[in-house]
DNA sequence: ATGAAAGCGCTAACAG
DNA sequence: CTGTTAGCGCTTTCAT
């Protein structure tokens, strides 16, 4: 009747009691096994088993300060890019013990601050966000939290925070001079939103050239295939005839490849199509596509693991670009005369 | 010099001081402000503010219990269908005030149940899982800790725990009467692993039939593009001239698209495919493809509102099956005689 | 190697 | 409406 056994789960004391030692103890061969004595450690192991005893996540964090929570913010779970840095990052950030919680932005830097403040909340030991360009408030926060903070998707050597990532201006450039070199010379480039999307930016940069005797157009346009079809549709109302399209992700390029053939016209034999990213897919399409690839999965385990080091052993990691790569496919092609 | 100012962080208790109230006082216009004179109150808010004052969440939830995090298992992020779903109820969770962490499982039961485990130490209030296909272990878990726990992408009644899904059987059956109204009798069914994934079982079964007359042979292979691709060569190499493809999703219809294009074999002239989720680029590939709509981002959306209020006002959700319908497009044809 | 005891920052009775 | 106080479950000195 009196026994007060009702408790839900079964904490140190109840576990020190049952083991017969102090909390101290039980406590020690959780954080510290070694330095306890084997016999009396497997007997607290054996209680433990018993009791299916599980530490307070929040009375650890609470003492130790340590949540073992990273945090990412992102401009959105719904595209390939993102989907796949993610799923690498949070799958490498497991085997380091460490849980990810995600927070989506959608590109505003005021909605990427006040979810960052929720993150930092929680208590996160670690951040990723991507790019270099955010608000001033956000930095501020970090200024003052000190959590470290890794930017992906971008390269800059520079910057305040470690980058790991990749040259975007460079991967858009290559793309670029594929196509020059087949002798194209009218081309469209089909970039996302610049607002607030420093990749985007760098991308649009290094897909322009002052060489005379070119002619480029650029149409801004969604993140999707439908945002690459709607631009092809666009291109081809203009009264210039392009020789190529440069798109600056595979999933515009997609779009573009699709919208072109509906129209009748023949990828490459009429147009060339380029991407970047080289995202599964792409060597699937019809025709398969040249792109720049991206790696973006080597990315995102590399930064987990940058990332649980600098949170863990406080070694703060140096910036890294990983290399992009032409891959010459089907879908572009030397300008016929 | 014997100013004690190196703390890290104002806690409730600098608060309390500076405010010349008390700490409870200062908790309560954090929890239940109109509780508090207005006075008292702004004032306490001036010195929050001042001191950039926020509460850890960690000490919160040791003593309330709550940690406003919420936690999903899922198999893989690297996948538009599961991307697009958790983008969904990320986004409607922090309407609610709740962070979402995420745990891969790679659709193994037993690193489900352990990164259960691991969710549930973090403090989760509820849990999202696929489908109602699990470990003894995880469901062992969920009885013990009563965490409110919705499962997802599947529909089923009597299911121990309330499903907010579509009926993965009906789906692929409405695909399968597609094919067969269009006279189409010997069909090549893709499909994903079936091991551990009840979805694609269900759709399996709702792919099958007993009429006479029809042929049906399986094609397992991976959940992507390149899978849905490799399924189209395997079924080349057959005896059988299949008449339609019916691929339990739209990526593996992808893949088959692109493969029989390849091999010379007009869609849906020479052969007819059919996908399932109605993917956002579904309707932009050459031909478009003829698919059943799988509503993934209302199905998000709803889930995380219905988790939301299960932990906040402890109501149940009822069990939610959302429709699936045919999308007929031009990948799909009468059977030519 | 182990134990006792002092908190960590906050919430929640209970008084007043 | 506000203050006092007792914990929540754990880590961490400091002794022993």
């Amino acid at each position: 009747m009196t026994r007060k056994r009702d408790k839900k789960r079964a904490n140190l004391r109840d576990v020190a009691r049952a083991a017969e030692v102090s909390v101290a103890t039980v406590s020690r061969v959780l954080n510290t096994p070694d330095v306890v004595q084997k016999k009396t450690r497997e007997k607290v192991e054996k209680v433990i088993a018993e009791l299916g005893f599980h530490p307070s996540a929040a009375a650890r964090a609470i003492n130790s300060g340590r949540t073992k929570i990273i945090g990412a913010l992102i401009p959105t779970l719904d595209s390939d890019i993102f989907a796949i840095t993610i799923d690498a990052i949070e799958s490498r950030l497991g085997d380091f013990g460490f849980s990810l919680v995600v927070a989506t932005t959608g590109e505003d830097p005021d909605v990427e601050a006040a979810r960052a403040r929720e993150l930092l909340d929680i208590g996160v030991e670690g951040l990723f966000f991507p790019g270099i360009h955010h608000s001033q408030e956000l930095y501020d926060l970090l200024d003052r939290t000190k959590v470290p903070t890794i930017a992906i998707s971008y390269f800059d050597a520079t910057f305040a925070y470690p980058t790991i990532g990749y040259d975007n201006r460079e991967a858009a450039r290559l793309a670029l001079d594929h196509l020059l070199d087949l002798g194209h010379r009218r081309i469209a480039v089909v970039h996302g939103p610049k607002d607030h999307n420093d990749r985007t930016r760098a991308r649009v940069t290094g897909a322009s050239t002052q060489r005379s005797g070119t002619e480029l157009a650029f149409f801004e346009t969604d993140l999707s295939v439908a945002g690459g079809a709607k631009a092809a549709r666009d291109a081809m109302k203009q009264p210039t005839e392009f020789d190529a399209y440069l798109c600056t992700s595979d999933t515009q390029a997609f779009g573009a490849i699709f919208e072109l053939q509906r129209a009748g016209i023949q990828v490459p034999n009429d147009v060339s199509v380029m991407g970047l990213h080289d995202l599964p897919s792409a060597q699937y399409v019809n025709p398969s596509l040249s792109t720049i690839e991206l790696p973006v999965r080597e990315m995102g385990t590399l930064a987990a693991e940058s990332l649980a080091r600098w949170v863990e052993k406080d070694v703060r990691p140096a910036p890294v670009c990983l290399p992009s790569q032409l891959r010459a496919r089907a879908s572009t092609a030397r300008k016929e005369n």
